[in-house]
DNA sequence: TATGAATGAGACTTCATTCAT
DNA sequence: AATGAATGAAGTCTCATTCAT
């Protein structure tokens, strides 16, 4: 199902390329990107890299489709192992994050190139898979307003759109200058933000 | 005696341009979008921008100067009428909200291009301003955890990235595709999940 | 026989245009200098000084043909007045340096841009000009060798292109930073080396 | 470790094409050279000359580089070996033109955009290189007035300008239309004028 | 006379991609 | 697998010139 019509075969340097490619991606964002950067990190000439890839968009597929295929898989046994919307909630936060601190690069491929990937035909899967997504955190809030944990006002489209964009934000800290935090305190910041408002009681 | 040898005069044709061009790079980013399509929007040839401009980068920099002294000035001012940080905060939001609807496209600029205009001399007071914007969110940030405000386990820093980055999502919905929110709601809600979390009481 | 057909009347207002026009020529080139810059140093807009000439080349013919003009008439009465061709070299010399400094931007439009004007149908009398310049200096040369004055052995025309480009250099030092001769110490200094080199007797 | 960045290896097409640049560069003018033109020449297309160079300014550079100290080196061995400033002189004239001939092209960008290289940084060695020359000029000029072998009232910058330029000349003559001079037929020519001018004795 | 706006040709440059070796 | 060279499309910018007002 991952393998599409040229997709090569996974070898070990194919694999190196790949994670050179999506450094530079997350640094930088897919089309600011040149492939002969990619080649110079790699220590080869830009032609070189088409005897792995047919093209630089395969390149950014590969990464894209594994990215998503991660967060997918998480949410949905996120969902099934949880009788309670916010453990649920709980589990789907801990999950985006840890699937997005291992696809730093998607992220930021997504987020700056996200028009220009999901204008092609070749990336539908992306509109597909966030159909998804965005499909289960509402229907988790929704329960949640409807068994009384969350506020009945809640607009559960509206807070899955700040959510979403609230989760992809620690990502794009690592390894910037400056203060780092662990990734579990920002999660813990983070849940608790979202629970509980910054309002002391 | 008016004109200084750079910054022409803002003619009506030119701050039409301008307009312009906002507008397609809000749509698409500074990078990917082309003279020619600035042009094209304006019915002339990519050539003749050039009699107003003498860069693309010149463009932007009108547009991104214009939008954080409107940022910058606002939070001064919401600072300066307020004694209650939660006042203060609450002016912030307001203040950021409004700004950012009047320059969405400075949003998406910085969004997509930060590495990209931040490396550039030229580009230097992006860094200076939002080096203010941080303090004066961590400052009033502090200074509701000393008094009993908000809850003194909070990392000011790391709120403030987080309330950074949240204010500035819902710019990205205009225009989008789908439900749309109006201003308010957004703002409301925001400030709601942001004093007081989605938990019931 | 100065004017083609579309020589406007030299007006005041033209007459300053060409001189500012000529000083930037001078420190530049002609191709090097723009219709803009020329525009500028007058304060108004490029397009306006299509009411004063039909093309920056036509700027350039008026500049070039008062100096030629200038240049040959000189020699034409040097040569009438002087039995001896020492004499009349000398004038020849003295009466170039003067033409020079009087059209220093001519010089240095030839100097960078012969093959440009060179190659044109309307700058045809550029090369008439400098076939009647030079039959003069090497009929002076030859008349000097054969009464005896000068070395019976010199390669006229050799000399006469030495002592041609050796004429043009000092004029290219006027406002040159550094030490600056007077124009008379140059010329001095020019006639003594030619006549009798630096070695001391 | 034997490659810069930028100083990009000397393969054998890269000097080809250098070459073929200086060929345009010598007969047109650096400025008045366009890209095309040499890709044209080289029958490539003109992007392609940006796989061996990073820019037109990088080709100058090149070219303008080695000419430099190739006459800079010339200089020294000839300051060098010589007792008397008279032989040290003639050696530097030897020296100068046969460099001159090796980089025609060479001079010709410093004689048509010297004001454009000499503006830029990226060129700064230029002056350099040229004030390291006047020196040695003047150095043994004044030698020469103080041991006797040149006259006292030699005004030694002054004469080290005149020689400069003088030097310069005869290499603008190669290839013109016309009677050709043979290379030491100019250079004798050349150093009589210079020790002994154009009077008979 | 001058302005303000635009044209159009052509300049330099970038970059994903191809291909013979 | 990789090199070295090239393509070709597209992008930013320059500049002499035109023209309605």
């Amino acid at each position: 199902m991952t393998t599409t019509k040229k997709a090569a075969p996974p070898s070990e340097r194919r694999t190196h390329l790949i994670r050179l490619a999506a450094d530079l991606f997350a640094e930088k964002g897919f089309r600011a990107t040149t492939v002969r950067e990619i080649a110079d990190a790699a220590g080869i000439l830009s032609g070189s890299l088409y005897h792995h890839f047919d093209s630089k968009e395969s390149i950014g597929d590969e990464i894209l489709r594994e990215f998503l295929d991660d967060v997918v898989g998480g949410y949905r046994s996120a969902v099934e192992g949880a009788d309670d919307p916010r453990v649920a909630i709980e589990k789907m936060v801990r999950s985006s994050t840890a699937a997005l601190s291992r696809h730093r690069a998607a992220l930021t491929m997504l987020q700056n190139d996200w028009a220009y990937f999901s204008a092609q035909k070749r990336f539908a899967y992306l509109r597909t898979a966030m159909k998804e997504i965005e499909q289960t955190w509402i229907d988790q809030l929704e329960r949640g307003k409807q068994d009384g944990h969350f506020r009945a006002d809640l607009d559960a489209r509206l807070v899955y759109r700040l959510l979403r964009d609230i989760l992809w934000i620690p990502t794009s800290w690592k390894q910037s200058r400056g203060k780092s935090w662990k990734t579990d305190e920002i999660v813990d910041g983070l849940l608790r933000l979202l629970f509980e408002g910054i309002t002391a009681r």
